[in-house]
DNA sequence: CTGTTAGCGCATTCAC
DNA sequence: GTGAATGCGCTAACAG
């Protein structure tokens, strides 16, 4: 009843346990024969090594910790998709941690500083406290950051400035000039930076056209779909409203599309709206949006993290993945 | 350098290991002074336990492994959210495995039909096998199924049927007669069943009405959002084109949305458009839909999992929740 | 090539 | 109330 563990195979086999470790990791040189008989022995019993067992003796966990902020969101889930897919054909079990509130961010930051608690924490979208990076250090437990930064500490990211800036020169390409900009608020208690980047290239993007900034043209709320559909119906309402929002990312950019709706606001003709990330509800429903890897990115992630596991070094890798333009089908030239 | 272990602090706390272990597992009696002095040495060495060297020891593995077929749909996500909160709050850890092909999920339900891999696994949306259910039961390994059944092993489901009715009665009641169903495949490799028992609910609910079943109306293809704006356009095209449609989720109600304005066909004054499952972008886009209890159900899962791993039993529990019926902007009276 | 043995870090009987 | 000893299942020297 209770699994047969490597004495019962060593037993049968009429070998000892340390060569049946040896067929197991088929590490050292065994004998031809004697390794078929105990390959015999264990497909007889059924048996297969204590995981558990395992890891004590051997020092490692064959684990990953995977931090991420929320589940709610597309494209912090796409992230984790890539992550595990690239996990699942390595030796790693991906443990899963949802920091969705300050505290748990605290406990799990706290919790997976130790080494013994997982080979190495891949943390999505989150900025670890200096205190956190210290404990990390400290305990030499590999990490790396997705979609976030710190000097000290691995990370992959997008280039949010360059993104930000693609979108909004190509809405002023097509000839708007009443550019909005839409999205979460720029400061956040999870200290979310894309969003403030893109701004950056939005802004930045209006400054070399020559079109001046509006600040009535910028307008942020509470990180969500719902809150989307009303600053958009806020900024659409307005005398001398924009004729094309950028919106901070795809859940925003449906917000708009929602909104537009409900005003009876045509979205191309009326209103140009291009969006962020590359979710699939942009392809979906055809929003024009600057894509970035999202899924792509957690793979990169993992592959950082084993190779940081294997060949730990001190210099952290700074990987920055390109961001894509795709025009569909809600941006056009101001019909006015 | 490396971490404490608890030999260190019993040395310096000046008592044994096993007092330190009763301490740290605060089963047993130990003098209060003895305590605080163990208590003070693990606060100055910043010791705490090895998990591994716990879970051998203790003979479980802390752990509950849970198997999700695809990350991409939201309602599958909505569910582990559940799970992950619930398990979040408990002692186990959640360790992740995506099936999104036949092949993983053999893999894994094989992987995790040991009893030293997981003290327990949640199974979302998938049919085990005869041949798997027969070796978690022969492993003793405590399993739930989520959002699937299966006689032998607990199970948390809603009833589809029902929710299938509801939202075609609610159809019917506005007054529409032709009511198209359109969905996933029916049959899938997967075997996902919801689709089909809410198909079952749309057939009894027209039955009933005496509103007699027209095969044009009902339309499959596959699963996702892209499919699902190309089959409703499919279906809108035809003349005698349906005043209603429900659809069997909320991802395929969005895509009959996005198909009906690139048809120009008005929602809901031209067509009136029911989802299934209440994940926020129904809510969001104002979608009537009929809303199950998604998170919940992630929850009650995991307690029916921690229960059955706490009071071993044979008789598997299998627990029904409710569907609702939410009315929202998308579904009003036929004009015609 | 293969067997013996000593840990891995902790929990837990059994004596004291 | 506390310590010494044993074992969880496996790996890794170290001999042979």
């Amino acid at each position: 009843m209770t699994p047969a563990t490597i004495r019962d195979v060593a037993k049968q086999a009429g070998v000892s346990v340390a060569t049946v470790s040896r067929v197991l990791n088929k590490s050292y040189s065994v004998r031809e024969g004697t390794s078929q008989k105990v390959l015999a022995v264990i497909e007889d019993l059924d048996y297969s090594p204590s995981p558990t067992a395992r890891r004590l003796s051997i020092g490692r966990t064959h684990t990953v910790g995977v931090i991420i902020p929320f589940l709610t969101l597309p494209s912090f889930v796409e992230r984790l998709r890539g992550v595990e897919s690239a996990l699942a054909v390595s030796e790693y079990d991906l443990v899963l941690f949802s920091a969705d509130t300050p505290e748990k961010v605290d406990h799990y930051f706290n919790d997976l500083s130790r080494r013994d608690r997982a080979d190495g924490v891949i943390i999505i979208s989150l900025h670890p406290d200096e205190t956190y990076v210290a404990r990390f250090r400290k305990s030499a437990m590999p990490a790396v950051l997705l979609d976030a930064q710190h000097p000290d500490i691995s990370s992959i990211v997008v280039d949010d400035v360059a993104g930000g800036y693609k979108a909004t020169q190509h809405l002023i390409e097509l000839g708007h000039t009443r550019i909005a900009y839409l999205s979460d608020y720029l400061d956040n208690p999870f200290k979310f930076v894309a969003m403030r980047h893109r701004f950056q290239g939005y802004h930045q993007a209006l400054e070399e056209a020559s079109i001046s900034y509006r600040p009535e043209y910028q307008k942020q709320g509470e990180l969500g779909g719902r809150e989307a559909v009303a600053i958009a119906k806020q900024m659409l309402v307005e005398p001398d409203r924009p004729t094309a929002i950028f919106a901070a990312s795809d859940i925003h950019a449906v917000g708009v599309l929602k909104a537009a709706q409900e005003l009876n606001i045509r979205v191309p003709q009326d209103l140009s709206v291009i969006g962020f990330d590359g979710i699939r509800d942009s392809e979906h429903l055809d929003i024009t949006t600057v894509c970035q890897p999202l899924f792509d990115s957690g793979v990169v992630s993992v592959n950082t993290l084993l190779s940081a596991i294997n060949e730990p070094s001190d210099v952290p890798e700074k990987i920055v993945l390109p961001t894509k333009l795709i025009v569909r089908g809600t941006t056009v030239p101001p019909s006015g």
